[in-house]
RNA sequence: GCGCCUGUAGCUCAGUAGGAUAGAGCAACAGCCUUCUAAGCUGUGGGCCGGGGGUUCAAUUCCCUCCAGGCGCACCA
């Protein structure tokens, strides 16, 4: 159709001579029809779909690798949160996208870095530790600072770590920094001590405190990183001076007004931006500017961000800045996640982190469960508004979707060892005659395991795992409707051999796209 | 004011390198458990794909415009 105009023909003639000069070297097409205004429909050989079923059986685990990536490495930064308090749901959608895609571009065949990038310089954690500091005298906490309980606990603990050290039984081990802190809380006279003299014990104690709960809840979440990268570091090692006179001398940074700026606008910014302040002190852009020096210096060829929607004005700088160091803006991929509005019975729960009052990601894993969670958050476009009903996704009913998918899976581990009971063992594929699975039931079910290897493959070149968890509904609803409509175990020993193979080939593919979600496929339910 | 995202069934959302009769889940209604797990299955109803224009043989998809919602527009992070 798309040739009409161009060939001056009917479309449906050009599809007889395209299907006259076809050639089916693998001998995999049945048959074609011409239909509609020109459509050519392929049938695919019975045999076509066998060999599939073997294919399955051997490579198991492995079913739906492929290698377009070719090793090239990738680095997936995600969450990246301040640590300035615990995670909230926002932050769980961010993990639970950033980890799936990073399972579906190593299953791709792509060498992944996942990174966590730490806020962990300038006024934030300033106010975090004047926070935790004002608790500790008892005096209010500053308008603008952080409140909630969690302020509370770390001034408590905050409390417990400087008699530890005053009393010479600091249990916990402390690294370079920390021992550094230490021997300055013995030189100090807490607690009648001003917020100026303790700040570097308070910022450092209440930032590790954050840090250990931000990393225990990713775990619980089922999310590790290879690499925390501090932006701190940054600062520490000059990097970011460094990084900035590269700027300057390939001509992308200049001073105007007692300040320096990027000419983002040399890739196509609405205006440049400042990087360094009249004062003298750094934005948070030169850090940036340093941080994508470093991603890029340690030779990846893609960089992925996954940020908060409410980010999306500042990717045009950091496209910039990539370019700036000479690289095509294509290099770097930055992935918006919406903002997640948690509802509980129905209402908004509303969200401010100032007033202490947010759903936190530990609440939810605890509410409704990891699995639960990372389905939900990956059942939608990343960059679609998500609500998120605390109390549907509890529910252990059909209203979840996450168990209609797991238990898919538990049925058929249920089929095996049902069959192992009754002492048939599972037949080895080779030895199958699968001719005998002639209902359409079965036709489409092999379809659909067909389509896995496409449905991961155009999953990682756009980037959106959450076609994963479409595709998985529509397996788990066809396996749930042939389990209801036709015993797989029969009296019929051929026919029963070609069954549990079949039903192998599902279970290994929900398995293995339940991997890749970060989801579990449970074999008992 | 400028920019980005979103608008598809009652609800929550898929579907766009333009293509056949636009899909799913939930909710609603009516049914199905002596049989491998009923966290399941079957059936029914439900849509001017936000409005209007344009390009095209063909538009939910591309362009323009309007409306509605969200988010950005710092020498904050």
């Amino acid at each position: 159709m798309a040739l009409a105009a161009s060939e001056k023909k009917k479309p449906r003639d050009i599809a007889e001579i395209i299907i006259r000069r076809l050639r089916d070297e693998k001998g995999i097409i049945d048959r074609t029809d011409i239909a509609g205004p020109g459509f050519i429909n392929f049938f695919l050989k019975d045999e076509y779909y066998h060999k599939l079923l073997k294919q399955i059986d051997k490579e198991g685990k492995d079913y739906g690798r492929i290698d377009i990536g070719k090793g090239e490495k990738v680095q997936v930064e995600f969450v990246s949160a301040n640590p300035t308090g615990p995670l909230h749901v926002g932050h769980g959608r961010g993990a639970a996208v950033g980890d799936a895609l990073s399972n579906l571009l190593a299953a791709v065949g792509y060498d992944v870095t996942r990174e966590f990038y730490i806020n962990d310089a300038g006024r934030q954690v300033k106010l975090l530790a004047q926070s935790v500091y004002s608790r500790y005298i008892n005096k209010p906490i500053p308008e603008d600072g952080y409140q909630g309980a969690y302020i509370d606990e770390i001034s408590d603990s905050a409390r417990a770590v400087i008699s530890g050290i005053k009393k010479g039984i600091y249990s916990e081990p402390i690294d370079n920094e920390g021992a550094a802190t230490a021997s300055q809380v013995i030189s100090l006279n807490f607690p009648n001590i001003s917020f100026e003299e303790s700040e570097p014990f308070f910022a450092w104690h209440s930032k590790k405190r954050l840090l250990e709960e931000i990393r225990k809840d990713l775990e619980d979440f089922g999310v590790r990183f290879d690499n925390w990268f501090s932006e701190q570091s940054l600062l520490d090692d000059s990097s970011v001076k460094k990084s900035i006179e590269e700027l300057k001398k390939r001509g992308f940074a200049y001073e105007k007004d007692d300040a320096l700026w990027l000419r983002s606008t040399a890739f196509g910014d609405d205006k440049d931006r400042v990087v360094i302040k009249k004062d003298g002190s750094y934005t948070y852009l030169a850090t940036d500017i340093a941080y994508h020096r470093n991603k890029l210096s340690r030779g990846f060829k893609k960089l992925i961000n996954i940020w908060g929607a409410d980010h999306h004005g500042y990717i045009p700088r950091v496209q910039a800045v990539i370019q700036a160091f000479g690289h095509p803006k294509d290099t770097l991929h930055i992935l918006l996640v919406q903002l997640v509005a948690v509802l509980r019975h129905g209402k908004p729960v509303p969200m401010s982190k100032r007033a202490g009052d947010f759903v936190t990601l530990r609440e939810v894993i605890q509410e409704v469960g990891s699995d639960a969670a990372r389905f939900f958050f990956l059942m939608r476009r990343s960059d679609s508004h998500l609500d998120f009903d605390l109390e549907l996704a509890k529910k252990q009913s059909s209203e979840n979707p996450v168990y209609y998918v797991q238990y898919a899976h538990a049925r058929l581990c249920s089929v095996e060892k049902q069959a192992e009971e009754r002492g048939i063992k599972m037949p080895v594929a080779d030895s199958v005659d699968f001719g005998l699975l002639k209902l359409p039931e079965e036709k489409n079910i092999m379809k659909q395991l067909a389509l896995y290897p496409i449905t991961i493959e155009g999953s990682a070149r756009a980037l959106e795992p959450h076609r994963i968890t479409f595709y998985l509904q529509n397996l788990a609803g066809l396996l749930h409707n042939y389990y209801f409509h036709h015993r797989i175990i029969t009296d019929d020993k051929p026919l029963t051999d070609a069954r549990l193979v079949l039903m192998k080939g599902v279970r290994q593919v929900i398995k293995n796209a339940l991997g890749i979600l970060g989801v579990s496929a449970p074999e008992k339910m």
